[in-house]
DNA sequence: TTGCGTGCAAAGGTTTTGCATGGCA
DNA sequence: TGCCATGCAAAACCTTTGCACGCAA
């Protein structure tokens, strides 16, 4: 019998391989599911929202993709260019100008290993994105 | 003649003066707006959705209350109350198990000095959440 | 009296779910 | 052939808006 684990099956699907080549092809930019489906719409291969909700949900699980929640809009996917190398940081996401900016520094470490030790929670790098403002808008919105 | 700026009355009503104080007395707890709803329900003094909505708003833009858009969930409200609580934490996220845990510790204080000095990167504490595994959740799933 | 406050209903938007059909392996 | 994938429609949510009426000042 075929090992029934709670995993699915991930079938090699034309809709699936469009919407992960898409998000590839986008680079570091990211979009949200409505930007996906017009995308599709315009080029005459439509693919339904609620496929595209389910891949998204799947590559966002297995850590292909990132996922964002800026301001109080729609959630925003993208791919997760680099993948191996971003498990072993954190990002920050600046809410202004949406910039994604890998964090490389032993600080980062530090908080994974205070924060399992000290407060029994294993944190996921893949998934976790410290929301701020970066530098440049910083400067920008000196005086509002 | 009255200034009519583009502010409004703020009348004293019963309404506003019931969901200020509720919030004062959560507190440094946040609720959501249905938490709101049927807290006041429950008390057999339903207050419309749109009416909390609405004072929400108002306090929000005055600066009386925080707001939280943690997770994907609905946002959260906490009153302001010393201008301390949960805007010096940061919170993490059982993904497993959905629970929500305000983490205090100076450790994080100094995370987001560390990451504007080093790195120039304002960190936002209200919106960032750290996801993860919590203590419950690791000793269930031990063995997978 | 004036005009904001209230709350019902309805609309708007995002995301999820039910279900019959289609397609991969 | 057995499931999973697909996608339409509908539901489930959260939040906002329109409108008539009530109430504070």
């Amino acid at each position: 019998m075929p090992m029934k684990t709670a995993r699915s099956a991930n079938y090699n699907t034309l809709q699936g391989r469009l919407i992960l080549d898409y998000l590839v092809s986008l680079g570091d930019r990211h979009v949200t599911v409505n930007q996906i489906v017009q995308h599709f719409r315009k080029q005459n291969i439509p693919i339904g929202q609620t496929t595209i909700y389910r891949h998204l949900e799947k590559l966002y699980s297995s850590g292909t993709i990132r996922r964002y929640t800026l301001s109080e809009e729609s959630a925003c996917y993208q791919y997760a260019s680099n993948g191996k190398a971003c498990q072993e940081h954190f990002h920050l996401k600046c809410e202004q100008c949406g910039e994604l900016i890998h964090l490389e520094c032993d600080l980062l470490d530090e908080i994974q290993k205070h924060v399992y030790k000290n407060h029994s929670f294993r944190i996921n790098a893949l998934k976790t994105v410290f929301y701020g403002t970066c530098a440049r808008c910083l400067k920008d919105g000196d005086t509002p």
